[in-house]
DNA sequence: ATCTGGCTTGACAACGCTGTCATGCGGCGG
DNA sequence: CCGCCGCATGACAGCGTTGTCAAGCCAGAT
């Protein structure tokens, strides 16, 4: 007898008209707002649920003017195991407060960015953006955000952005760790390939590491270090420029895991023995870091952690709560067999 | 003079009211609507390029009853490679049309995933829903989508599903190719992985196995065969067993690269060389493939290209045009130094 | 001169929900 | 007994678009 309508489509009209109220009482119960009679409310919820009333998104969003969505804007053909810890992070907090995410790959370095930027935002009334590494670096990004009034969240910028939500990460004292490892197991020349200069965790993980050498009485050479890009490649020929050195590094430290896979496979094909002749360490404990022979030494970050802080920081924000200082992250060195 | 509002903020109202027409003319020229002089169209236009007049999403989805919104679910802990490339197309799609994609991750199996399914899909008025695999051969799911009359796009389902959006690859064939081709370079015993149950790819590398054992005059033996999940540490379990058979393979093939890394891994701590020993193949061509040592031949798919597909194909779908046949794609073998 | 029909254009009512304000009701202090 | 106040509820006007339908206009046919 209950006449139920095709599913999903019940309007709080019909609600309101089966419980023998008004919609904004529908309206009230449905929000959680005070002042209706406990007996009223449950009336309501009991329509509500025969009915499988669902509140229309589009409908809630244009008379409150707001669209409870995020948009998160990253580097595209980027490795991406990153980005699959950013965005679990990041749904997560989503899933929790009943927000959307929307994602927006970019392709950089881009001229046109800001205008996709822009179109990304207007779009889809998006309310803020996530910036995973590098974007809270980009300046255009930044610039353009500010104008169009939309608060982020920068994961690991250079520098936190004023006014904004950042999430840090002590890149440098884990590099620190990481270098201070080796020194502790007897090694003196110790290669390093730093990492894309666009990003934050390059300078930060460098720093950590000169850092290391000095603190220990070790002198710093440049020789020592390369440039690299974070990528498998750059990795390698980094690796094949210090190896050839006269007096070659007994341990090299990639930026990230996927260079130190270029320096793993490098040593290979110069026949050296992995830890025995040459230490290697990465960045970040990808999968890639374990799937290795032999298993990377490599320092893990609480990416998933910190791009969920990012994520309900911004919806705080969005709420109207005042900014909070930055949050920061400490973490993990993970030795495996790849450093003797 | 022209009194620029804040930025984002300007309603079709005023774009008409400074172009001296009504907003419904507006609207007509927004949306390429025929019937508008060129004189007018031009007028519109100057102006909503100067008040940077974007229309609203929430009142346009409101008023049309449509949200263009994709949906896409998939396995949460999962081999994030081929989501990836599944993301990767998908959003390209999303954006030529100027729709907006929803993630949900799952993790399976789940008892409560059709409410969560339903939940998504009501909470954010998605219109269609994009099922990589394996979620198309989960009927639980399928169920509640057709309950709920949400069209959705099935990637390389089991079998392609009725009335729906398929999206298939030529998986059985590229197993075959893969076979044959180790058949050719004079193996014999050939070890063979099977993947996780749940998925379609699964059985369809066996049967291409198989087939091109039979078809080359080779017997099929049981002992050869172990069960895998996709996952590393199974890979390494099975191959485990397989190298500790009396007379053990000389090849050994995994049902997808991570598979193929166990087996590596494994060959290696038993001191086998690689490929003199044994040969190894995976499927799916992760980066992964290409960082091992020796990098993996292995059978590259095109995922990012079906995905996009099954994207295009929704959203035709959702626009009231007929549902295609299922499409089809073809897989390459990319041969690398892991075979001999 | 009148009629017809196609092209432009606009007025106005949805769409489903929330915010504002008014109303009704009962209890309590004066 | 009156007036005031607070809680519970409802009526109604937006929110920014699009769909429907009617009206105005002009050219060409009658």
């Amino acid at each position: 007898m209950a006449g139920e309508t095709r599913p999903g489509k019940a309007t709080i009209f019909d609600v309101a008209e089966q419980a023998g109220v008004s919609i904004k009482t529908v309206s009230r119960v449905v929000n959680d707002e005070p002042n209706v009679r406990q007996h009223t409310r449950a009336k309501v919820l009991e329509v509500i649920n025969r009915l499988r009333y669902r509140p229309n998104a589009a409908a809630r969003s244009l008379s409150r003017q707001r669209s409870w969505v995020l948009g998160l804007v990253y580097e595209s053909p980027d490795e991406f195991s990153y980005m699959k810890d950013v965005l679990d992070g990041a749904l997560s907090a989503c899933e929790e407060r009943d927000y959307s995410l929307l994602l927006r790959p970019l392709t950089l370095p881009g001229s046109e960015l800001p205008e996709q930027v822009e179109r990304f935002v207007t779009q889809a009334q998006v309310e803020g953006v996530i910036l995973p590494a590098p974007m809270g670096d980009l300046s255009d990004l930044v610039r353009v955000l500010h104008r169009m009034e939309v608060p982020f969240a920068a994961i690991t910028p250079k520098a936190p952005v004023a006014g904004q939500v950042n999430v840090l990460c002590e890149d440098e004292a884990a590099s620190f760790a990481l270098t201070e490892f080796l020194i502790q197991r007897g090694h003196r020349a110790i290669g390093f390939i730093k990492g894309d200069p666009g990003h934050a965790a390059t300078d930060k993980r460098f720093a950590g590491y000169r850092r290391a050498l000095v603190e220990h009485g070790i002198r710093y050479a440049e020789r020592f270090v390369r440039q690299g890009y974070f990528d498998f490649d750059s990795g390698k020929a980094a690796a094949a420029e210090l190896l050839a050195l006269r007096e070659p590094p007994t341990a090299i430290i990639g930026s990230n895991d996927d260079m130190a896979a270029g320096v793993l496979l490098e040593a290979r094909q110069r026949s050296l023995a992995i830890p025995a002749d040459l230490s290697v360490a990465g960045f970040d404990d990808t999968p890639l870091a374990s799937r290795l022979w032999p298993p990377l030494t490599t320092i893990r970050q609480p990416i998933r952690e910190m791009a969920k802080t990012a994520a309900l920081c911004l919806m705080e924000r969005l709420s109207g709560k005042p900014t909070q200082p930055p949050a920061s992250f400490g973490c993990e060195l993970v030795i495996r067999e790849s450093t003797a």
